[in-house]
DNA sequence: GCAAAGTACTTGCATGTGAAAGCAGTTCGC
DNA sequence: GCGAACTGCTTTCACATGCAAGTACTTTGC
């Protein structure tokens, strides 16, 4: 049997390789359909999943594991189209929240199905329901300890 | 049962993002110990995997899925300390190589060391042998299309 | 209550990247 | 052979990103 240590740095190395392919392909659909990146994408994902809709910038950067002037940067253009908005906050004037907008609900909600369909035409050729649910469950450990995820 | 889309969405989320979190946990190892960056070591790699150890720019490239002009940007400080050299096809006036040298060669093999282990290390804790292997499999159907890839 | 420390955001700078253009050399079609 | 098309490499430009510094505000410690 092949020793762990090999296994281990081969699943390492398809995990990245097959990353850049699905992000490739994914990255691809959304820019064609939607005229947005993965990254914004994600960034509306995150205020879909929160109760009111909105977060701090630096509670972003968080979430996408990205600088917070990145974010600050993300989110200019995102408001310029009319997917965020603007927020201050009564209590503390520091906090400038990134708020969804109707038009980035239904925006987001769109961006979800196209993922979704992509997501399916990867794993719809030679993969049956129980394979993908396995990878899915393997995966799921991997990012275990990670918190505040999308999925 | 969830539908198989739902499934497929959720794979590969978690699929891009462990690939961040095994990304930066590698990245970081091979930075400290070597210092390299994780696409620096692959093009020392892909180099160590050619018979003759050396291939033209444009082949890094596609085999890097990266930009010939990134190619050639990152071979100039690898060329500058000794790790790769420039070498000129006698038939071809405009192919210039990019081949390992022997303190390449010596370097290329401590690196794999390093990368083994921090794989190892990601999944020593909570993971069989089984499961890995398992999730190397399913990984390797998901990148099974590429050609010229490290594993 | 006020100064010091801490926090949220923005901006300037340096770096890495791809696309496109430019250059040098090779192959193809006739 | 010779021009046109093609190929490999480099350079220029535009853009994205992290880090560090700067600004504005809040909290802490006394």
């Amino acid at each position: 049997m092949r020793p762990m240590t090999d296994t281990s740095l081969t699943s390492t190395l398809r995990l990245l390789r097959a990353a850049s392919l699905l992000e490739e392909r994914v990255s691809g659909a959304l820019a064609s359909v939607h005229g947005l990146g993965l990254k914004e994408a994600f960034l509306l994902m995150h205020l879909e999943n929160e109760p009111q809709h909105k977060l701090t910038r630096v509670d972003l950067s968080r979430r996408l594991h990205m600088s917070a002037s990145t974010v600050t940067r993300m989110a200019a253009p995102l408001e310029k189209i009319g997917l965020v908005a603007r927020e201050a906050d009564a209590r503390d004037a520091r906090l400038a929240f990134v708020v969804l907008t109707e038009a980035g609900k239904t925006k987001v909600s769109e961006v979800r199905t196209t993922l979704a369909a992509q997501a399916e035409r990867i794993f719809q050729d030679r993969w049956t329901a129980e394979e993908v649910s396995s990878l899915s469950d393997l995966l799921g450990r991997l990012v275990a300890n990670a918190h505040g995820e999308l999925a």
